[in-house]
RNA sequence: GCGAGUAUGGUGAAGGGGUUAACACGGUGGAUUGUGGUUCCAUUAUGCUAGGGUUCGAAUCCCUAUACUCGCC
């Protein structure tokens, strides 16, 4: 089945709202953030944790998954679902950012047919289009495919924006063209850069080939918040209020915050488990580094009161000791503890928009997050 | 006891008279937003075993002491 978006509340005072996102695998609520599983795994977690902390979507990735193992195997395997034994939905990210965030600094050739680029792998020329993004994607037989774009950089000219904002219309025309699974969504990407006009036009343009849900794209590409919340708020503008909203890698705390204010249903990023895997923890009064020597020997939780398995079992001493020793289990406890805080982060954002009080949550939020990081 | 050799930061070490003592690990901070899974950045010896001497100038040369190492009694 598509996906379906049930728009239960709006928020008063913002644009934020509370719905129902209805998928083959369940019935979830929005916001939701999804933790990201490039390679057919959230790093470092099994899907039994991730459902114990109350997660719905994750990510995995089409260029990984089209590289190693392949689309075949995963198709041979009976599925993404089936290859991860995850029974949760999934959402699989084109190819398209990877394109811009693997091959940054290397030779990349975007052309109107697709993008000319080298595996990050072993340097191989590979070549993507819009076409083979989806065809891959329904092979893989993720829940909710995306449309192939090009993430414009920032600054980026105007020229050079338009251009590749049209650009990419055209390649979600084509991508939907030969989209071809009954089971599986697909999303249309609105992109536009920080130009106000063009992320109106990509919008409007976006909604009339009339996708399953829309994300924005393009967004915490190296410009500053206030211009990143205006990208938000020109893209959002023009979407349709019975269709679910993505913001693309976006998961800091306060920029999650920011984002539901202005009407985003579904967010995903890596923060989580990357910074997990560094050693970093967020906690409602920051973000802190657990290698700190003023851990050495503090025998308290991460966050007194969190309820997630690390915090009910272990201590920051405990875990900065495994950290410090690159034992793959203190990754895997910030992990549990970040991802969990991002959801429950998403709970609270659901309940303040359900009793009207989202402004003095997210105020209360900010003040306390960025107060200190003592805790 | 005799002979030879070595002594550089928390560690392994480079430098064999000429500005701020290489590099690596470790330590201490920071970064990270549709993930290239032990990453990236900054910082970390006013000092080269101790004392004395030569020299404009010594970690580098000389003397003494001390500690280790290897031989021989």
């Amino acid at each position: 089945m598509k996906v379906k978006y049930e728009l239960l509340k709006n928020d008063t005072k913002t644009k934020a709202r509370y719905g129902l996102l209805h998928t083959n695998y369940g019935t979830y609520e929005t916001p939701m953030f999804m933790p990201v599983g490039t390679q057919a795994t959230v790093k470092t977690l099994s899907p039994e944790e991730l459902k114990e902390m109350n997660s719905a979507v994750i990510l995995s990735n089409t260029y990984h998954l089209w590289l190693r193992p392949g689309c075949d195997i995963v198709y041979n395997a009976g599925g993404l679902h089936k290859f991860m034994n995850y029974n949760g939905p999934i959402l699989t990210d084109s190819g398209g950012f990877q394109v811009f965030s693997l091959a940054k600094n290397k030779s990349k050739d975007i052309t109107e047919e697709g993008v000319h680029f080298k595996s990050h792998i072993d340097g191989s020329n590979l070549f993507l289009t819009p076409e083979l993004s989806i065809q891959i994607q329904n092979k893989l037989d993720s829940d909710i495919a995306m449309s192939f774009d090009e993430c414009i950089p920032y600054p980026a000219t105007y020229e050079y924006a338009k251009a590749s904002t049209e650009r990419t219309l055209r390649w979600a025309k084509r991508g939907k063209g030969v989209f071809n699974n009954e089971r599986q969504s697909l999303f249309g990407i609105v992109q536009g850069g920080a130009y106000e006009d063009l992320r109106n036009y990509s919008a409007i343009e976006t909604v009339k080939m009339d996708f399953d849900g829309y994300s924005i794209g393009g967004t915490s590409v190296g410009e500053d918040k206030t211009t990143m919340y205006k990208m938000i708020d020109d893209a959002i503008k023009y979407l349709p209020i019975d269709k679910p909203r993505y913001l693309m890698g976006v998961g800091d705390p306060i920029d999650i915050i920011e984002g539901v204010v202005r009407g985003v249903d579904m967010f995903d990023c890596v923060l989580p488990t990357r910074i997990a895997r560094h050693g970093n923890a967020f906690t409602r009064h920051g973000k802190i580094n657990i290698k700190n020597a003023k851990y050495k020997e503090d025998f308290t939780p991460i966050e007194v009161g969190c309820d997630c398995y690390t915090c009910t079992h272990y201590t920051k001493a405990y875990i900065r000791h495994l950290i410090v020793s690159s034992e793959s289990f203190g990754q895997r406890l910030l992990s549990i503890h970040n991802i969990r805080f991002l959801i429950k982060l998403t709970e609270d954002l659901r309940e303040s928009i359900k009793n009207d009080n989202i402004l003095e949550y997210k105020d209360a939020f900010i003040k306390e997050y960025s107060g200190g990081n003592d805790k």
